[in-house]
DNA sequence: GCCAACGTTGGC
DNA sequence: GCCAACGTTGGC
């Protein structure tokens, strides 16, 4: 019986952003390509940031609200949950004057770029696997900006996208 | 632009 | 604690 207990295994998320408020170009021009993700306001978002994605866990960054609709790459998580400073500040787009700073409401994460895929993973490529039926992004209604994924999914995803050896 | 799905708010 | 009204998300 091994004493150490062992460390916890890489999971798997999926985060929407509107691309033409932040997209994965957003990202890959940021230094060290590397941002924090604020501006979840959802409690059950909120609480996986805060609890659950940890520090090499992996995250398919999804294009939502745009042309085209697809997974366009990959992400690392470089930092764990931490307040989201943009709720205390007043001139910020999802500045929420309910929330203290001594008790923080919102969290956020950081993820560095992994690598944008050669070609989006569109929506409706993604709607064709029989073996992603289940998926949560592709379940109607769903509109969770932060999502679990499964490393099926994770592996399934990256063969659509012509990915040999997911990193 | 439409609208279904969903989360939040607030009156009771 | 219920639930109607409302605002937002996000695919279509």
């Amino acid at each position: 019986m091994a004493q150490k207990s062992s460390r916890r295994k890489r999971q798997y998320w999926l985060f929407k952003s509107e691309a033409d408020c932040y997209s994965i170009a957003h990202l890959a021009q940021e230094t060290s390509q590397t941002t924090f993700w604020d501006g979840v306001r959802n409690y059950q978002a909120r609480n996986m940031l805060r609890d659950d994605v940890q520090v090499g866990d992996r995250v398919f960054f999804y294009h939502s609200n745009s042309k085209p609709l697809a997974i366009v790459g990959t992400c690392e998580v470089v930092k764990a949950g931490y307040p989201d400073h943009t709720a205390f500040d007043k001139s910020e787009k999802h500045y929420d004057e309910k929330s203290d700073p001594e008790n923080p409401t919102w969290f956020m994460v950081d993820i560095q770029l992994v690598q944008q895929f050669p070609e989006p993973v569109t929506r409706d490529t993604l709607k064709e696997q029989a073996d992603l039926a289940n998926m949560m992004v592709l379940q109607k209604g769903s509109r969770l900006s932060i999502q679990p994924v499964t490393e099926q999914e994770w592996k399934a995803v990256h063969k659509l996208a012509g990915v040999k050896d997911p990193k």
